[in-house]
DNA sequence: CAATAATCGTTCGGATCCGAACGAAACTTT
DNA sequence: AAAGTTTCGTTCGGATCCGAACGATTATTG
């Protein structure tokens, strides 16, 4: 009982935990408590990977071209559907269209995108890559999409193949509550 | 060629695109190039379910507690670790500790937490949570794995678990690089 | 033991990030 | 066609978010 409060299970003097030593810990603290387990390291897991493949593919692949993360993805999605409206933009980045307005600002200012009112309805705003937004996705995402695969190298195709699939049912399942 | 920039190619008319049609365009846009189409989709897809769990669970279950999600994974971390030093919780919640330092005192003006300097060394601050913490966790962790179960409820177990294990080998892999 | 180096949390500037409120434009109703 | 409703992108306030620079403290070195 008191052992859940020790200070003393850090004991390794770096301060650093294995993953071992973090299960163990998240083990003893729920010891009692009604928990689904494997529901629990799948979310966890999943929000692990997705900062650290982030986070890591900023430092190595974007930071060099002074890209963020959502910079890159609101590039890459007006790089694959062409003219795009910004709220068709900011459903397909995952964030919101208040956020949007910002990024697309910043880009914008960069000279990599331009916007242009819809020629039918003066409310929407179409955006499209300069011919310099364009030279810049094609000579990064050969870069990125390498380095997607370094970070997945680890998986056969197979396994990439099933993550995806769990993945996107997951997605789906969320989708439907 | 002309058809990479073709407008009309969005023509269901609400704008939303499905998830073949999303591929599709892809192709399309990739046609040609040397990609790695398993990687991509793997990483794409680990990206796109963490913010998607991420936002369903923030508006279910933290934000009827005033709980942001880099709140509530400050307070799991401390919740699990006890006594804590805070570079320790920036490690394990996947911060920097210039973001932790603000999401501490979010925390410790609303009474979940305290700071304090660490008996044997002044540079460091040791960080707990307090009895209304405490209670705070008691009462939402259940709630909050009752949602991690439901949003991974189309998996069965052995999905979630390959799942998991795919997961951190990625984790595993990119700390090597 | 004094000078140097290393480590800690904090502060700072700038970019996201969200939800709510807003004004403009288009649609619907009557 | 005027009034009301809906749908856009933008603006706003507040909270993250990061990397770099900073002061305070501790450890190391000569």
């Amino acid at each position: 009982m008191s052992r859940y409060t020790d200070a003393a299970r850090q004991s390794d003097g770096n301060g650093h935990h294995t993953l071992a030593e973090t299960e163990s810990a998240v083990a003893e603290r729920l010891d009692g408590m009604s928990v689904d387990v494997e529901s629990m390291a799948a979310v966890q897991n999943i929000y692990r990977a997705a900062n650290t493949i982030r986070n890591h593919l900023e430092q190595t692949v974007l930071a060099p071209h002074d890209l963020t993360w959502t910079g890159w993805v609101v590039l890459w999605v007006v790089w694959i559907w062409g003219d795009i409206e910004t709220r068709h933009v900011a459903e397909e980045a995952g964030i919101s269209k208040g956020t949007l307005t910002g990024v697309v600002g910043t880009l914008e200012k960069r000279g990599l995108l331009l916007r242009r009112t819809h020629p039918d309805d003066a409310r929407r705003v179409l955006v499209a890559l300069t011919p310099k937004g364009r030279k810049l996705m094609n000579t990064l995402f050969p870069i990125f999409n390498a380095a997607e695969a370094r970070v997945t190298a680890s998986l056969s195709t197979s396994d990439k193949t099933q993550l995806a699939t769990s993945l996107r049912a997951v997605v789906a399942e969320v989708d439907e509550l």
